[in-house]
DNA sequence: TATGAATGAGTGTTCATTCAT
DNA sequence: AATGAATGAACACTCATTCAT
């Protein structure tokens, strides 16, 4: 008997036929940018027809906000699971900190897109709906764990939850974005391994000392 | 007489020529990225007929190099004209941290061409000689601010200055580059005046807590 | 119970199906012509699922010679019914004239679609015997016309009854199918109520003019 | 040596170029209108490479304004030599007559690119400034040649002169176009040679019927 | 030094038709 | 009888680069 589940090629299931694409997608948009994105890669990589990649997803545009909110959503979940509200303030702030990090390092196709995305002045993600929705849940939880910080004495007042975490997510994607010229720049790999621990305790001892009362670090 | 002044079109000079056509083409591949980037539009602009592009630069990727040297050239020019030595530790710090917001700020051609060479892996400026040694002086400069510092006891020890210089850019071009996104994400244009000038105070904070003994800002 | 009569889309009823997909055809074929017309837009727009239509009608051009029979049928039928055998021969002969005219108009997909047919040198047409059939009344009736005239000594002697309606159809559907390049040529709307009257009465002066025996008009 | 007068391909030749993408481009858009056109079936006829048609013409929609252009131009110019104005009314009028019938025999692609530009209800044909300019003489041309009959008591008075041109090429437009179907229904080769022949004598008839004062044909 | 003409491989997108259920 | 998924060939248009003068 042929299996429904065998992995490579479900036949006629529209689901998995979208999943299909939508994977294969966020590779090629992420390796060539949304211009030198080839569709008929995608289509061969998905192992489908090409016309179904229209029927599904409308056109090459429409396909790239697709994946772009996915993988919006996929990095807003993985934050949502860390529970950050059940943690004292600074083991919060820390693992916040921690979690950008390394959710940049092991996802570079999601800087890819991002910065695909602002490449283009964020044409598609300003017609999304589902993104705006996406991010107000994520905004409130910076700004609460802020004021239970300050609440408790450990954070400074007056700091701006919104600076905060684009300096945040600006320390790392910069520096992983950015590190194959900086790398030309001070003449060693700013990717191996050590350099890549550096960054992280640079990063999360800027941002300590930026956000405690009394960083004794 | 045909004069070497005549604005639009010198006829028959080779240096003129050539800067046309960088200037044009800095423009284009900021504008589009290398592979959006146009071989005619870069010609059309520069007013030259397409074959003298090859002629003078090889092709559309050594073009691109050209105008990437060019560009980090430039930068590093002006921050050499801001004389750090000259200045107190604290100033020179502040100085340095305010040039790179405005460069970004007034050159956005040159964030979007560090950020397509990074797309491409720094594959163009790995082959350039003149990036290396044009960087010597500008790493030094860092180095021998924060020594200054430490040495009249206002900057803290320990401090990588590859590190800092990394962060003072991260938290601008960041910012700047990806103003479009996090616009949507937090539902408000930062972009706008004010809001600019709200991200400086906080990266000028951020830095200068981070380096400062005591920083009692 | 499911009603035969529900209108908007009785299931399992053949005839029914096959009457919104000839519907939705004649719509898409007159608007876009054979070769623009699209498959996909006449099964939705007759709601049905597009494979019906190649049970029903084998494919894309036996749909449209389909079509087409219908059309012609339309206008003999409709012609039919004006008994012009009950009429005087010039009541007759003007009744036709202007039926003509005003079915033209009022019926544009009937032009559009003869004139697709035609641009395929009648490929389809030539395949029918439907369409021979329906013309020989047709034929039959307009020589009966001029006969009958002629013996009542209204009508010249003489006048060939094919080319008569052929010169009597020609008057109005070149105006009609034409008006577009006449209206730019002669720089006013030709498509206007007044302009659509004046052809008209242009056309029943010449054609009466051409059979009269004494035109005193 | 190679001449470059060599009648297939002029090499480098930019005129002779734009001349034979022209020639092919009018074969191919009557033979099967705007949307059945093959951009590549041109270029391959041309003998150039597809850019060229790029860099002459715009696109496939300019270059069929062109070749639309070029053939009312054909038209209309070839109506100029006729001197219409040298002749005596009746004389005039019956060379107007024929030389429209014959025109409209010799170049059916004539026909078939104005029949392509009404069913794009003459979107092309709005926008260009040449038709319009190129149709005033010949309108002015008709009606001087109605006045002048009238004047010598030959002809009717009160005669539209845009009405008659377009009754005199509906009668030949339409037959020819239409003779396929036309000859289905009739059940007859309304494209043989004697047919023609009936059909041009019938159409003079009825024009001269029209418009002579007294018909005593 | 400079020019205008030319090229060929490739883009995203479309379409009538058939398959599997 | 009816459906939704899938196909492959084609289409208009683009581009960096080279040729001929």
């Amino acid at each position: 008997m042929t299996s429904k589940n065998a992995k490579p090629k479900p036949a006629r299931d529209a689901a998995a036929t979208r999943k299909r694409i939508l994977k294969a997608a966020k590779r090629e948009f992420a390796m060539k940018g949304l211009a030198g994105a080839r569709v008929d890669e995608i289509a061969d990589r998905a192992e489908i027809n090409k016309r179904m990649l229209y029927v599904y997803f409308g056109n090459k545009e429409d396909l790239f906000l697709a994946v772009l909110e996915e993988a919006y959503a996929d990095i807003r979940n993985a934050e949502q699971e860390l529970k950050l509200g059940h943690l004292e303030p600074v083991e919060a702030l820390t693992a916040l900190i921690r979690f950008t990090w390394f959710y940049y390092l092991k996802h570079p196709e999601f800087l890819r897109l991002v910065n695909s995305e602002n490449l283009h002045r964020a044409r598609h993600l300003k017609r999304s709906a589902r993104i705006k929705e996406m991010h107000s849940p994520f905004v409130k939880m910076i700004g609460d764990l802020l004021k239970r910080g300050v609440a408790t004495g450990v954070f400074r007042r007056g700091i701006d939850p919104n600076q905060l975490y684009i300096s945040i997510a600006a320390l790392g994607y910069y520096y992983l974005t950015n590190r194959f010229t900086l790398s030309v720049i001070y003449g060693r790999n700013l990717g191996a391994a050590p350099a890549l621990d550096d960054r992280r305790m640079a990063i999360e001892d800027m941002v300590l000392r930026t956000v405690l009362k009394s960083p004794d670090i």
